[in-house]
RNA sequence: GCGGGCAUAACUCAGCGGUAGAGUGCGACCUUCACACGGUCGAAGUCACAGGUUCAAAUCCUGUUGCCCGCACCA
């Protein structure tokens, strides 16, 4: 029974059928053995449970996926520790304005009601992202997949707030905070999103109370104004020297203000030198008030209203309230002009509301102890960060850490475990919503309304997810984890934090490795984002998509066809032509591709060429194999050995490429080593298609085709088990494709499980390792020879011209007894791979004439074809030759001719240089005689 | 302003002390019995610039120029 396999690789026929197969065999299943020594772990980057898979998902899918895989196929009880996070910004936005839609507010519903929704919400839509990971090939225990808000994780939340609070490393604050008025919380420090806009520079005059003329500010935000207490300017700035310490009469207040000198604040070049002070609205002028011991005067509603300090004010929304305030200072004749001006505004990522410094009581993580640990448990080598550029950002970011303000005025997340006192005002914090105050014992007790950031349940997921608190046989077996894969854009938001939690409550570092991966870009190295019209969805590259669906996908719902179209064509100039959208590359091609990417790449540019190509390589693995199988037929037959025969059995072509396999298993092995996945795929591609293909198959052909039995056996076997840990080796980066290729191998090639037992599936066969195959250097020089001499008549053929139906014959000339066994040998194969008709291996003698000529390794190959050979060309081509030899000849005689190489370089340099020049010293005068021969014919 | 990074073939990027690499693209040829999602051949780089260390530098050091990314920013 033949199995037959169709011309080209359909993904969207293969893929599909693997996933639940692995499921349903249980393979991706770890287990909880307490046996740490040989576990293997990675906690999925937990995606946003409002979110879908987009490009930077599928890389990091990509990347774990792949290490884990291996690790599993190589017998570590691998645990891909998946689940998603709650997100509880982008979520609460997401169901606000869902009820928006009903006409209807969070505040409307009420507490209770809204927490209903957001739950109804995620239990229809917060599966999505994990069912496009299984698009992806991905293998995480989905047995444990646990939410950041499930019991287990709230529990952790609970327990690490409590904890915290105990050891004086919480607190809580009044500081002043970015406050987001349109998602009504605070956000913190890392989530603002600055950008510079154009804006208005007002300026106004403070008259002195004194009546002795005024001074003259600017503001961005006149606003403010209602907030002032104070102006400033520089001590040593001579235009307000004699003033400092007077007072200034307030606009629209009964106050002055005073007139203060600082030098922090105040840049005496820029504008008029003089400053007002808002402590209470802007960072620096705060730090400004707390070291002259200004008031702090709060003029915002949390609706982002004017408050009752605003006067007449009182009431206006903010941006009314800067009109009115303008419009009002010039009634008053206060107003001193405007210009055009570029100021960086803080915005809140989500909303993209103007964000406001607010002067709010917050929870805070006291950071700093738990930072210093964190840095020492990298300088300690506890943890290593990869790629290593990244661990001066980490040094630099730990060590200025500011305190962490963890409390969101939201409902969605976890609620604060602190309830306020009605009577004494104390606060009680507790595991246990308690009954009574800690100090007054009195039971009118309200718990603060506020949540926890969404991050700080994030940080701890390495150790919550595996039952912390409780000391379970998870923990013992997985934790610390092996490695924490993520984009080097959270390398404070979440790895620093995991860090300094995951030292803290553990006492032991979360994770032995960090890898950091880029940012996957546009084709122009442009971040994806729907403003620019650049994000590409990765599963419609995974199953294709039309034009259209493509260029939606890429723009904000509603933008307008035409004009998508066009941003798009900017952003992907290799589809500028194009009409027909993606074909479907399949999730094999889209992960090698990913994978293709080194990791100190910071911006990974989509390339569908690319991505293309990797299309292209499934399709070759899936034509080699469908070449192979016919001959592989004889090993379904009972009792038929699959395994590699005897070196000693072994021709010169078996014995190369099974060394140039046992390289690329080591290279692969480094590459998942040092988490170069770049360098495995460059590897399996390069052997499989340069080397397996291109070569190895193309020699096999006559033999397998012949009438030698027992050497056909023997290439059988060989490339069997090529074509077999081919796959066992790409399997973790291209599961399906291989997984399909390798089931329809004969049972007598397919590897077992590490430990012996059979596999049902390739993804839990052993993986291939350098140590299953031996390096040949005989062998490879053997073949490098062979390969040379069909290089150089291939090379012949090509300059000079001559057709493939042109009738060439080969004489091949050497005077080395191994050379000449090696040309009979390999004879059938010569002529076909050179497409000549006739071949002769004989001795050195004299040059003959009208002939194609070229050297390697010191043999002679020959082209004998008068009537074909135009005598210039070839004159031509030997003299391109001459020039090369003779410039490398002329580089490596200069560097021989230098004593102190000679005296001072180590000896093996000084040997193959000379080696080197011998060779050349050959070659060129063969050549040479060459030429003059080729010029004689001409004349 | 402070800190970090990058400058290598037309493009995207490897290499990081011993004679310049890959893929794509480009030019020519080939539908030869797995694959045109293929095959063969070819052209193409003074490795940003200037110094220095070394027998030897794309590779190490210093400076210059040009980009990029963080952090802090002018009221």
């Amino acid at each position: 029974m033949t199995i037959e396999l169709s011309k080209a690789y359909d993904p969207t026929d293969v893929e599909p059928r693997w996933y639940a197969e692995w499921i349903r065999a249980g393979h991706f299943a770890a287990q909880d053995t307490g046996d740490a020594s040989n576990a293997y772990s990675i906690a999925i980057p937990p995606p946003n449970v409002t979110g879908s898979l987009h490009m930077g998902h599928a890389l990091f899918c990509t990347i774990q996926d792949s290490l884990v895989r291996a690790a599993r196929m190589r017998g570590r009880n691998a645990l891909w520790q998946p689940g998603v996070d709650h997100a509880g910004i982008a979520t609460e936005v997401v169901v606000s304005r869902l009820l928006a839609l009903e006409g209807k507010s969070r505040k409307d519903l009420g507490r209770e009601a809204f927490l209903q929704r957001v739950w109804q919400w995620k239990e229809q839509s917060g599966g999505r992202i994990t069912e496009q990971l299984r698009k992806m090939g991905a293998s995480p225990d989905w047995s444990r997949e646990r939410f950041t808000m499930d019991a287990q994780c709230s529990a952790a939340v609970r327990e690490a707030f409590v904890r915290l609070y105990e050891e004086g490393l919480i607190y809580r604050g009044e500081r002043l905070v970015n406050w987001s008025v349109a998602a009504q919380t605070v956000i913190s420090d890392l989530e603002v999103d600055r950008a510079e806009e154009d804006g208005e520079l007002f300026s106004f005059a403070y008259p002195f109370a004194d009546g002795s003329g005024e001074i003259v500010v600017a503001t961005t935000r006149p606003e403010t104004i209602l907030g002032d207490t104070a102006v400033a300017v520089h001590p040593d700035d001579p235009r307000y020297k004699d003033a400092i310490g007077k007072q200034l009469k307030c606009p629209f207040h009964d106050r002055t203000i005073p007139l203060i000198a600082d030098s922090i604040l105040v840049d005496m070049a820029f504008g008029t030198g003089a400053v007002k002070v808002t402590p209470a609205h802007d960072f620096n002028d705060y730090e400004t008030g707390k070291r002259h011991g200004l008031p702090f005067i709060n003029v915002l509603n949390l609706d982002g209203t004017i408050n009752a300090e605003g006067s007449r004010f009182a009431g206006l929304p903010r941006f009314e309230a800067r009109k009115a305030v303008k419009k009002a200072l010039n009634e008053l004749g206060l107003a001193r002009g405007s210009k055009q001006h570029r100021l960086a505004i803080a915005r809140e990522a989500r909303t993209n509301d103007v964000l406001e410094p607010m002067l709010l009581p917050q929870w805070y993580v006291h950071a700093k102890p738990l930072a210093d640990k964190a840095l020492a448990a990298v300088r300690e080598g506890k943890t290593t960060i990869e790629p290593v550029e990244w661990v001066k950002t980490w040094e630099h970011w730990l060590t200025n850490i500011q305190d962490w303000c963890i409390s969101r005025q939201l409902w969605w997340g976890h609620q604060i475990p602190a309830w306020y006192c009605a009577k004494c005002g104390a606060v009680t914090v507790a595991r246990e919503t308690p009954t009574a105050c800690c100090k007054c014992g009195h039971d009118a007790l309200e718990q603060d309304s506020d949540v926890l950031d969404t991050w700080f349940s994030s940080a701890l997921w390495p150790f919550s997810t595996l039952g912390w608190p409780e000391k379970t046989k998870a923990l013992e077996t997985f934790y610390p984890t092996t490695v924490m894969e993520t984009g080097y854009d959270i390398l404070f938001f979440w790895v620093a934090r995991m860090m300094m939690f995951g030292i803290h409550f553990m006492g032991e570092v979360p994770f032995k490795r960090v890898l950091l991966h880029g940012m996957v870009c546009d084709e122009r190295g442009e971040k994806m984002s729907k403003v620019k019209g650049n994000v590409i969805d990765p599963l419609h590259l995974v199953y294709g998509a039309t034009l259209d669906t493509v260029v939606e996908a890429a723009n904000p719902p509603g933008t307008p066809a035409d004009n998508a179209l066009k941003k798009f064509k900017q952003c992907y100039p290799s589809y500028a032509e194009k009409t027909e959208g993606f074909p479907a590359f399949g999730a094999d091609a889209v992960r090698f591709y990913l994978a293709t990417n080194p990791p100190q790449a910071k911006r990974i540019n989509l390339q569908l060429r690319q991505l293309e190509r990797a299309k292209n390589f499934a399709n070759k693995l899936w034509n080699a194999t469908r070449f192979a199988l016919p001959y592989l037929e004889p090993l379904r037959a009972d009792g038929a050995d699959g395994s590699l025969p005897p070196a000693s059995a072994m021709s010169p072509a078996d014995r190369w490429i099974l060394s140039r396999l046992a390289l690329t298993a080591q290279e692969v092995s480094d590459g998942l080593e040092g988490f170069r996945l770049d360098e495995c795929t460059t590897a399996v591609r390069r052997f499989f298609w340069d080397e397996l293909c291109d070569w190895y198959l193309e020699i096999t052909k006559a033999v397998l085709n012949g009438t030698d039995e027992v050497a056909k056996d023997v290439t059988r076997r060989v490339l069997a088990n090529c074509i077999e840990s081919s796959m066992r080796l790409l399997h973790p980066f291209m599961p399906f494709v291989t997984e399909e290729l390798w089931q329809k191998l004969p049972d007598a090639v397919r590897s077992k499980r590490r430990d012996g037992r059979p596999a049902e599936h390739l993804c839990v066969a052993s993986f291939a390792e350098a140590s299953e195959f031996a390096r040949d250097e005989a062998a490879e020089r053997e073949i490098a020879f062979v390969q040379g001499v069909i290089t150089a008549a291939r090379n012949i053929r090509g300059e000079l011209g001559i057709k493939p139906k042109d009738a060439m014959t080969l004489i091949l000339r050497t005077d080395d007894a191994a050379q000449r066994a090696l040309l009979d040998r390999y004879e059938a194969q010569v002529k076909s791979l050179t497409i000549a008709h006739g071949l002769t291996v004989e001795a050195h003698g004299p040059k003959p004439k009208g002939v194609g000529y070229a050297v390697v390794d010191g043999a002679e190959v020959i082209v004998p074809l008068a009537g074909l050979i135009d005598p210039k060309a070839e004159a031509a081509r030997l003299e391109k030759e001459i020039a090369k030899g003779k410039k490398d000849l002329e580089k490596c005689s200069k560097v021989l001719s230098n004593e102190n190489f000679i005296a001072r370089a180590a000896p093996e340099a000084v040997q193959s240089a000379r080696d080197e020049q011998a060779a050349l010293v050959a070659r060129l005068s063969k050549l040479e005689e060459a030429l003059v021969v080729v010029r004689d014919a001409e004349s």
